[in-house]
DNA sequence: CTTTGTGCAAATTCTTTGCACCAAA
DNA sequence: TTTGGTGCAAAGAATTTGCACAAAG
């Protein structure tokens, strides 16, 4: 816990409890986890948490680039601690996102448009994982 | 819009007023739109156009490979008649979706991975457009 | 004190569902 | 007729907003 609250520091993000705790979580589970399942993690230790609060932290955290927010999945919003340049796969049947790492750097690089002034890029797959696989 | 019905068609669609406006609409306006702009869109020329059949009608031409569902967009779904392998970019002011052509087709390539049986590609920019590129 | 963060409840937005009516074969 | 398509209204899910209270400096 005490790592999570000398990490936030590095993004200039006054630790709290609660942002320690869910900036923990996410070190800790390399999930790329919704709202939700953050919310469902850490209220069973912390009962007061409110959703509202983990929507707060995620919208710092991501504003001061401590985490990416995936837009591979259109129902709900992941995120990623992880801003390093790979991509990501989604299950389509459990929903699970898994990382891929390993793919040439030239794909993460930037495509030169005199038009548009890009500053992210996300590759996404879609499929079945190996659990699903059967289905 | 005789077109439109003729391309339903193709994916085994069968064409009715609605879902030939539908289509129509997508297919002289390459502009990614959500839900609401293809209903917004029809509803003046169609009174009794409901946003059901929109919803209903896009996840027909989903299923049948007619349209491509994009992930780019956090807040509503877009669609693309463009199903060929290319990218798109969004921007992070005035929310557009652009198509990027002509990145190298490697790039669209599956992964080699033993544990994934992956279907599909999506590659996306974020940024700001020509126009917002001053705010 | 004063500022910043948290949490509840209500509001909004997007999407889905249930069901009755309409249309085409 | 019978099957499939459409459209309304209600339900559901995810996210945002307004505001009062708590915490930290």
């Amino acid at each position: 816990m005490y790592e999570s609250h000398q990490y936030l520091r590095q993004f200039s993000i006054k630790p709290s409890v609660q942002r320690s705790a869910v900036m923990n979580f996410l070190l800790k589970n390399r999930i790329h986890p919704t709202i939700d399942e953050i919310y469902l993690a850490l209220s069973p230790s912390m009962p007061t948490l409110s959703k509202t609060t983990v929507y707060n932290t995620l919208d710092l955290f991501v504003e001061r680039g401590a985490v990416r927010a995936l837009a591979i999945d259109e129902r709900n919003a992941r995120y990623d601690v992880d801003v390093s340049a790979h991509a990501h796969f989604m299950c389509r049947s459990c929903g699970t996102v898994h990382d891929i790492f390993g793919l040439k750097t030239q794909m993460f690089q930037i495509p030169e448009t005199t038009k548009l002034n890009i500053d992210a890029v996300e590759i996404s797959y879609f499929g079945k994982c190996e659990k699903c696989s059967g289905n």
